[in-house]
DNA sequence: CAGAAATGATCTATAAAGTAATCACTGGCT
DNA sequence: AGCCAGTGATTACTTTATAGATCATTTCTG
């Protein structure tokens, strides 16, 4: 059986969830959490830290990016200052764009 | 009704997935891409591009590191070929430690 | 300005994530 | 060596996210 989530992840996102999920690791021995005490502060089960510590796709962001500000894994390379300011940067930005999209015909490059 | 997802997330956290949705939004639209454009892409289904765009915490990361890597919005601030290298050397760093953690009673930070 | 197209919001069915409990196993202490 | 705590893996069950459809609204474009 072993349903190994065979959607089509590309490379780049596969490396990103299972750094992220090594750095919390990482992290979490060093600071000498037990898998089960990070689940309790985080307010999941242990067996979600495990799969997060494993880097597995499914796991709902929240978990996980909490899971890793709890041990103290940057995410953006940001702390906490820097990455409201680039929330707040970016939502004002997004308001000189144009709210929709009209389809142009012309393809756009798929590699990546 | 309305259950706006009332678990206790972090301002860190929520504030991260709230960036990432807002950049990859940014992203897309820059790229002349339609919602739809990059549901597609990414195999997911558009009203979960929305979600993933609002920086909601419940949407799988799998899909949300997907959808940034579509547009061209870098995870960790790392290129793919850094990505891959910090991966194996996190892999690396992570066989020297314990693998198990004794419980101490010494408490650990808990504010961030 | 009018029409087409993208977005936003909401609903239902279904697939999948999340939980909890359990068991065997590994590894660190005394 | 033996014990105990933490881990890893599996199972069955509950909760939730996701897909897909639909409708109203917004906003580009001719």
């Amino acid at each position: 059986m072993a349903k190994p989530d065979n959607r089509p992840y590309s490379r780049y996102s596969r490396d990103a969830a299972q750094l992220l999920g090594r750095l919390i690791r990482r992290a979490r021995i060093e600071q000498g959490l037990t898998a089960e005490a990070l689940a309790e502060r985080a307010g999941i089960s242990r067996g979600l830290v495990q799969r997060i510590e494993k880097g597995e796709m499914g796991c709902a962001i929240g978990a996980v990016f909490e899971a890793a500000a709890i041990v103290g894994v940057p995410l953006f390379d940001a702390s906490p200052a820097e990455l409201a300011s680039r929330v707040a940067e970016t939502e004002y930005t997004l308001r000189l764009l144009p709210r929709s999209v009209r389809t142009s015909d012309k393809d756009v490059k798929d590699d990546f």
